[in-house]
RNA sequence: GCCGGUGUAGCUCAGAGGUAGAGCAGCUGAUUCGUAAUCAGCAGGUCGGGGGUUCAAAUCCCCCCGCCGGCUCCA
């Protein structure tokens, strides 16, 4: 299965060729939860059948089952399924009195259909049949159980009924279905490419993380300590131009501060337990906004000074439960690309495009371009006045419309402290990942009872965004990684280029060629060991290296080098030309070096 | 945390009661090579940890730990 399932939304919907499509896919896919529910009961005794859904790309049946199901026994699920489909049953709907069907499965044993139906409030409801197999439900369905044609079983997983972790824990098997054989196919071709990027794999140059040190701590290798300060170099650059005063604020704060800001009462789980410190208690940060408040505070602000805006590449620790932890995207310790910007209510609207025309900026400089736009409103639970909401929802909806951007609502997804902007990127196989989040809040700033004096002398409270737009350095490299397979643009590369030698007598011309690069600023590598220039050119391309200079006699004669990129020869070039080259590619932000024909002394 | 899976050399993995293995990486030597793996030799292990069964355990049983896939949660 595709790991981190609410991380990454799989939005997978292949091309429709043939157009005997007869089903949506989630009537063929809820189809095939129920033959597969079927199926596990004629294998298994005394099966307890949960709920079983279509989802986004499957779908799933939970069961209470006597003993454990091995990956093995999946097929043998599938093949009962089969027998199902040849049987060829037709889904009948039944229509029963509430009171009969609790009867029903009551008499069954079927507890949890039983607490179902409890809990529907109409007097009737629809039981399906195919064959033995009678479920409640909803329905639609296929006509006929031979109707399903492609499915495939895909993984079994614990899962609490209703979700509820105080439940008892059921066995889920996931599934999905397509209409034809092409698209079942090329979704596990899909499967198999996100595995294969998976940035654990491939991103094992980069980082690491001990048991010893801790479940879910980063420990950067040279490489990705090299990534992650490219990207915060970056990152700080464009927010000084941009308006950003930049701050710093202490990793761990006295408890009365997350007092005031809330924290300790609402979000006590996700923070480490206090420390001692001359009797007073202490608490690793798990946000930055208290700091910069503070720092708002300690300063009387004029209607001047705003928007005033604080960023911070800010370490927060939080409490993750041990087995939500996955490689750089879920994990204890990370670095929020964190801001807080302090307006005017009359500044929402010009400061939310701003920060919307800022995040897509940036992150088009790192080869993104498809995102999905959420706007997230009042949830049931919020803090504020209406006023505010409506202000504050309207002005994030103009400021995304003016852009002209396609947007969703999610109603009542909004923190309980302020509405916000969701950005989702899609990545290069399709998948959608939540990084950016534009938020407002309603709380902090009168919390902290901060103010600015307006126009007319008095004071008033400002209204605060919290926006981030990697989310956390951490997860953000991650994503990157799979994005790019760890095949970094030129500009991202912590290595850009490596200096081979075909011979040793090539070496001393090599060493000041790679000098040269070096002082330069490029990052660069040698390989001067004696081995073939086949295995030194694998070795290379397999440590993600885009280009490699090549020096033979030839060159060391010419005084040149041989590029060539990871699939072939580019040409001959000056040493000199081909590092501005590359400092040109990094200014610039670019993928590849371009421009190089003008540089190029022979192909 | 919960359910399930899994753990053998730095890495990828084989071995399923009877002397711990391979490839790559590493080291040493030979080779001096023109666009994705030159050859040979050497070294490398409390088989995750602890306990048990057995003449004998990497292998079977129990407990613990880590990792992986989900659930719940989230940047």
């Amino acid at each position: 299965m595709t790991s981190l399932r609410s991380e990454v939304r799989v939005l997978y919907r292949p091309k429709v060729e043939k157009m005997e499509k007869k089903y949506p896919l989630e009537i063929l896919r809820h189809s095939a939860s129920h033959i597969m529910a079927q199926a596990v009961g004629r294998i298994y005794k005394n099966v307890l059948y949960g709920i079983g859904p279509a989802i986004e790309d499957g779908f799933y049946y939970d069961f209470d089952l006597p003993r454990p199901v091995t990956i093995e026994e999946l097929e043998q699920i599938s093949k009962e399924m089969e027998n199902i489909i040849k049987e060829d049953h037709p889904f009948e709907k039944i229509i029963m009195k509430k009171d009969e069907a609790i009867k029903f499965f009551r008499e069954k044993g079927q507890i949890y259909k039983v607490e179902l139906l409890e809990e529907i409030p109409d007097e009737e409801v629809s039981l399906y049949k195919d064959g033995e197999f009678i479920d409640l439900c909803r329905g639609p369905h296929i006509e006929r159980t031979s109707h399903l044609k492609h499915f495939k079983l895909l993984d079994i997983a614990g899962a609490y009924w209703k979700g509820n972790e105080k439940n008892k824990m059921l066995t889920r098997i996931y599934g999905t279905a397509f209409d034809t054989k092409e698209e079942l196919k090329k979704y596990l071709n899909f499967l198999e490419e996100a595995k294969k990027r998976d940035h654990r794999k491939t991103g094992k140059h980069l980082f690491a993380i001990f048991p010893e040190i801790g479940a879910g701590l980063v420990l950067w290798k040279p490489d990705g300590a090299t990534l992650f300060n490219i990207i915060e170099e970056f990152w700080k650059e464009q927010h000084l131009k941009n308006g950003y005063k930049l701050v710093r604020t202490p990793h761990i704060a006295s408890e009365e501060i997350y007092k005031i800001s809330g924290h300790l009462q609402n979000y006590a789980e996700l923070m480490y337990s206090s420390m001692d410190i001359e009797g007073k208690p202490y608490r690793v940060k798990p946000m930055n906004c208290p700091g910069h408040i503070m720092l708002y505070a300690s300063e009387l602000h004029s209607y001047r000074d705003l928007p005033l805006r604080f960023a911070e590449l800010g370490t927060v620790y939080r409490f993750e439960k041990s087995g939500v932890l996955h490689g750089l995207l879920r994990v204890r310790g990370f670095t929020i690309d964190d801001a807080h910007i302090f307006i005017s209510d009359e500044q929402i609207e010009d400061e939310i495009i701003n920060v919307f025309n800022f995040t897509m900026e940036i992150l088009k400089t790192f080869g993104f371009e498809d995102f999905k736009i959420y706007i997230a409103t009042k949830p049931e639970k919020f803090v504020g006045d209406e006023k505010s909401w409506e202000l504050a929802e309207e002005s994030l909806k103009k400021a995304v419309m003016k852009k002209g951007v396609e947007f969703e609502i999610d109603e009542g997804g909004g923190a309980f402290y302020g509405p916000k902007i969701d950005v989702k990127i899609k990545d290069a196989i399709g998948r959608f990942w939540q990084c950016s989040t534009i938020q407002f809040d309603f709380n902090l700033p009168h919390r902290f009872s901060i103010f600015y004096i307006d126009s007319n002398g008095k004071k008033k409270t400002p209204y605060m965004i919290h926006r981030a737009i990697f989310g956390s350095l951490e997860r953000f490299i991650g994503m990157l990684t799979e994005h790019y397979s760890a095949n970094f643009p030129l500009w991202l590369s912590p290595k850009q280029i490596a200096v081979l030698s075909i011979t040793d007598d090539c070496v001393p011309f090599a060493e000041n060629v790679y000098k040269l690069l070096f002082e330069k600023g490029v990052r660069v590598e040698k390989d001067f060991t004696n081995t073939s220039l086949n295995k030194k050119i694998r070795e290379n391309i397999l440590k993600h290296i885009p280009y490699l200079a090549i020096i033979g006699k030839n060159e060391v004669k010419e005084k040149t080098v041989m590029l060539r990129d990871k699939k072939k020869n580019i040409g001959k070039f000056k040493a000199e030309e081909l590092a501005s080259a590359f400092l040109m590619a990094q200014e610039k932000k670019m993928k590849t070096l371009e421009n190089l024909d003008k540089l190029r002394i022979l192909k």
